[in-house]
DNA sequence: TCCATTCCTTAACATATGTTAATGCACAGG
DNA sequence: CCTGTGCATTAACATATGTTAAGGAATGGA
């Protein structure tokens, strides 16, 4: 069954008992996307943990009407509208599928819920806030000291075939330039 | 004394119980550096977490003999290594004294390792990532929804008379542009 | 099949920012 | 008191990137 998915990626990230396990488990549910639905939108107060299956969610902010990328998920990542979550207040942040796309998830207030019986969920959780905070800094570290073509060729090593799924202007978004200046990094590659 | 700032520090933050407290405390140690003193310089292994006293300590990563101003500290806030504390590598970051600063560390293995007996620690930890997640990610929308003008503005809000005490190019690798370019956007800013 | 929509590309132009260099101020050390 | 150093400012120029606009390929629906 695909819940045991969230079992093999907690389990490889943090170490879940048995008993755990069997008390979080009646808190997963199967959910899915089509093509440019939203799995969290600006304002909104949300109330779940995802886990991908299938698919791929941008994320983005909006200011003035323009939206800006700020990270892909593809399967196997969590995408978790984590700050909304703690903070407890609505989402800054939009979560929408650019393909259909298969997730599971579960309700953060029941998991956190287990904290005082189980304590390897909390265990768990700090590891992946210092996991994601690690990611993070690499990821800063390497959008300013590189320029718009080095990222665009890291963004491609990253996020294999992800650039033939989805509109260029949404990777142009996410390296921070316009679609049009893309197309000229794009052209320059080819030539050289 | 000093040390009790820890205390107030942590405990605003989670609770703290007296005999976590207790344990706790032999771990804390005072240091202090020169104007231009290293806390931490990038490439060595780091062993402790700090509480900035006073003065101002900043953060910045260097690619190819240029240095990129990531954050600045000041009083109240914990100029620590994290990710190189959490990864157990050498710090990709350097931590820098821009003036004097009085600071107060403690060992991360030895605040770690109080983990099983007083649970408080691992809330606290956790709780600390979580608030510096939530900060992050502000931080990260407004410095790529607004202009260099507007994040000056905002710096000079965020950090007040610390314009007066630092040299200006190194707001300017802040905000990442150049001085002349900040330099520009104050002269216009006065004449307006 | 045809048409409309979406999106990538290219060109021409405008603008913002980086680069290089010169000037002058302020401060610290001799 | 003088002088050197570090820093901010300004100008002139080069370059990169944004903007506007037009054209054309691919795709999906009628």
């Amino acid at each position: 069954m695909d819940y045991q998915k969230v079992f093999q990626a907690f389990n490889t990230i943090s170490p879940i008992s048995d008993q755990a396990w069997a008390d979080f488990r009646p808190l997963l549910e199967s959910c899915s996307l089509k093509r440019n639905e939203y799995l969290v939108r600006e304002g909104t107060n949300v109330n779940h943990c995802y886990l991908l299956l299938e698919g791929v969610i941008r994320v983005y902010y909006n200011k003035d009407g323009n939206e800006y990328n700020k990270t892909f998920f593809i399967p196997g990542m969590f995408p978790t509208p984590l700050t909304a979550l703690i903070s407890d207040q609505p989402s800054a942040l939009s979560f929408q599928a650019l393909v259909p796309s298969q997730l599971l998830r579960f309700s953060y207030k029941g998991f956190r819920g287990l904290f005082d019986q189980h304590r390897c969920f909390e265990s768990l959780l700090l590891t992946i806030l210092e996991q994601q905070w690690i990611k993070k800094e690499r990821h800063d570290i390497q959008m300013v000291t590189n320029d718009a073509t080095d990222n665009y060729l890291i963004f491609r090593e990253t996020y294999p075939d992800l650039e033939n799924m989805i509109p260029q202007y949404h990777i142009a978004s996410y390296l921070g330039i316009t679609p049009i200046q893309l197309s000229r990094i794009r052209a320059k590659l080819l030539q050289s």
